[in-house]
DNA sequence: TTTTAATATAATCATATAATAATATGATTA
DNA sequence: TAATCATATTATTATATGATTATATTAAAA
C-alpha cells in the first residue's frame, strides 16, 4: 500500500503532474521543462529526482544536458493510473498549453541551437501573451 | 486538471484510501470504520465528508448511524484510478486486513444488535492480536 | 584556465495538512 | 425529560511539504 500512496502523493502535486504528462509524450532536459512550465529551476530539478527515485522517470546525460523521460513499462499502480489521468486530460487546457509551449520550445532550440534558459523562458512568456 | 490533481491528493492519504477501498466493498457506517481502522471518529467523518464533497461517496441516514458508500458510476478519472489501486493491492496486507476486520466487525454487529463503538474496537484489538 | 552554462543540493521560510481534543448536534432509549 | 449513542464540527498542535534563495558541481567554451 505504501508503493501506491507514495505514486499517488508524487502525481497530487500539480508541477510533478504536469511534468510526468509532458515527458510522457517527448524526452526533455531540465531547462526545457522550466521554460516550459514556466516554475524555477531547483523546483524543477528536485521534482525530477522524486519522480526519478519513484521509479517512474528515467534519465541520461548529454554534456552539459540531461535528459530525463517516463520509463515506458511502468509498474502498477503507476502505469494505469497516468494512462487514466492523460486520457481524462486529453482535451484539458493546461495541458494542451504546456505541450503547445513545448513545441514552441523545440523549434526556438533548433533555431538556436542551444538550449538558453533565460532566451527560453522570455520566448515561452511572449508566446503565452499572444 | 485541478480535479485530477483533487482526486489524486485525496487518495494519497493512508485513511481515505483505506475507506475508500473497503466502500469499494460494502457500505459502512461511520463506527464500523473507525473500528475497522482503528482511527478516531472525527478522523473518519473528516475523510469520510472530504470524499463525499469531492463526489466519490454517498451517504443515507438510518437512525443515528450514517451510512456511506462509493458511488456506483464515478467520474473519471477517479474510476480508473480506484480500478487500477485496487487491482494492485489485491494482496495487499493492510487491505486485506481491513476486509477480514470489517466482515468480523459485520459477525459482531449480528450478533449484538447494535454499532458499538468501544465494543467494536476492542474486539477488532483482540482480533488482531490472534 | 578563467568564465559561463546547466544541473543538483542545502538551507530556509511559509503554507498546508493530518491528528487530536473538546464541543456541538441529532436521534434513540431509559 | 434525562441520559446515552452516533456523528459532525471547531480549535489547536505538530508535522510535512512546496517554493525560494544561496551555493555547489560538472562540463563546455572563451
Amino acid at each position: 500500500m505504501n508503493n501506491s500512496l507514495s505514486i499517488l502523493k508524487l502525481l497530487s502535486d500539480s508541477s510533478r503532474l504536469r511534468i510526468t504528462l509532458l515527458l510522457k509524450a517527448r524526452e526533455l532536459c531540465v531547462c526545457q521543462i522550466m521554460g516550459v512550465l514556466n516554475i524555477s529551476q531547483p523546483l524543477v530539478s528536485k521534482n525530477l529526482s522524486m519522480l526519478r527515485d519513484a521509479g517512474l522517470l528515467e534519465s541520461r546525460k548529454e554534456g552539459k544536458l540531461v535528459f530525463y523521460s517516463l520509463k515506458k513499462r511502468l509498474r502498477q499502480p503507476a502505469a494505469s493510473i497516468i494512462d487514466a489521468i492523460s486520457t481524462a486530460l486529453i482535451k484539458d487546457k493546461t495541458f494542451l498549453k504546456d505541450i503547445s509551449s513545448m513545441l514552441e520550445c523545440e523549434e526556438f532550440q533548433k533555431r538556436t541551437g542551444k538550449c538558453g534558459m533565460q532566451g527560453l523562458k522570455d520566448f515561452i512568456k511572449s508566446h503565452n501573451k499572444n
